[in-house]
DNA sequence: ACGGTCGTTCGACGATGTCGAACGCCGTGC
DNA sequence: GCACGGCGTTCGACATCGTCGAACGACCGT
């Protein structure tokens, strides 16, 4: 692409698919996926090693994404002013319904987990810190999708996939369930992304009144729907009371 | 540096200048800072934005790393058996001693934050995951170099820097103090690191019984000492309960 | 209206990134 | 014990690509 560093580009697809394997790489797989030849990725590979973007086991020459990249993207997320104001918020949110709890906002054509409450029990749980979850198909993307046209210009631009049997893919079907989001406060998502996966999500507003992210609760769906897999709105409200202490927070609602 | 790819290295020092803002920069405050023409840190800025590492306000032109860097971070982070493992017990740690507590490894000539709890309750707090603090100077640190010989050479290299009055600058002093830590199984760090605040820290092994991390709770003095400014030997023993409790988690203890 | 600053674009040029070949090490099979 | 294959690493040749200075358009302040 001109105009463009080919070999920053390089170096971030390395740090991709290293990121997106489970387990340490070896050099050459990194070389083939990417159709590199060996010495390219070497000394990309060793590029990376020496600004602390990656990793290498003395012993076995494995590759994988170092913590020292966490340096960079950690202290960047905590000066998003959201995530330092909804931590204790949503504290309270996983405390009081006992499910997990995650805040996001618009990333590209998705919707990014910034924040992640586990559940308060010691069954294992993944994180998914930075993980993007589709627009339409997502209680928290369809917050955004209600509220905020740049989401709505994003998923027109993606489409909508099926992740499930589940997942509204027909626009009048979601513009339907977007018109009932506005008009209730808060969004349901019932094994729509993830089959035995349900969530509900609510709006968090900047001081001027603008969405700038959603708050919500995940878990298996008789933990948040009735038998009729309809949303509890016991659980819905704990989800709002929550997002409105968020947007308070950020200073919605108070006189300029 | 020969071998190495100058380009890289230059997008690196663009993100770690970024990470480092309190705020958005402007193209031409990179360009000074790194000694680059405006029309280089635009091409490597174009391509850090294509790649999501970094964003772009639309009406200001300021850069900022973006959250689409922390799709790599996180994920990789959490590969890490060791965060995964430590969660639930850091938890119960922060909840027995209502104070914050802190995950740490080895990294280069430091010991970053690899997982942060809050303390339980509603005063503000900054996350520190990601941030590296001083071996000597840390009782994290101490940890790690009472039993790593991997760190005790890192700090010989980088040296013993003061970061308060308190801090330990001298080698045959921190030797002796890293003796205790060997005998008492914790390491403190009173007002070393910081003015106005303390921590302990106690080891936490792997399978195989190195010594791979260290867990402490961190808070004002008076949290943790006595009048006199010697740690409580309850909280000790929570904070080398909690470490025994990760270790084994990590295998530590069990038989081949 | 004008001047200055900034982000962006573009083309020339040479510095650097890339690649193929080779090397050393290690593990495996015979 | 030896041979062989695979892998990470090194090196030098070459041409591709990254860099920079100049210029442009937009915006802002005076």
């Amino acid at each position: 692409m001109p105009g463009r560093v080919q070999s920053v580009e390089r170096a971030a697809a390395i740090l991709q698919v290293l990121a997106s394997e489970a387990q340490p790489t070896p050099l050459h797989h990194l070389a083939s996926a990417l159709g590199l030849a060996k010495g390219t990725a070497h000394g990309l590979l060793q590029t990376l090693k020496d600004v602390g973007f990656v990793d290498q086991d003395e012993e076995s020459g494995l590759y994988a994404v170092g913590v020292g990249l966490l340096q960079l993207a950690a202290p960047a997320l905590d000066h998003n002013e959201l995530r330092s104001r909804a931590i204790n918020w949503a504290d309270a949110l996983a405390s009081r319904t006992h499910l997990a709890v995650h805040v996001g906002t618009l990333e590209g054509a998705g919707v990014v987990v910034v924040h992640h409450v586990f559940r308060p029990d010691s069954r294992p749980q993944t994180l998914v810190t930075g993980t993007s979850f589709p627009l339409h198909a997502s209680a928290l993307g369809k917050v955004l999708l209600a509220h905020d046209p740049r989401a709505m210009r994003a998923a027109m631009a993606s489409g909508l996939e099926s992740h499930t049997y589940r997942t509204v893919v027909d626009w009048p079907a979601l513009q339907r369930q977007l018109a009932d989001v506005r008009d209730v406060g808060w969004a349901a998502d019932v094994e729509e992304r993830e089959p035995g996966v349900a969530a509900l999500a609510a709006p968090v507003r900047d001081r001027s009144g603008y969405v700038v992210a959603a708050i919500g609760v995940e878990g298996a769906p008789d933990e948040l729907c009735d038998a009729r897999s309809r949303p509890l709105v016991s659980v819905a409200g704990h989800v709002t009371d929550a997002a409105r202490a968020v947007s308070r927070e950020l200073g919605h609602g108070r006189r300029p």
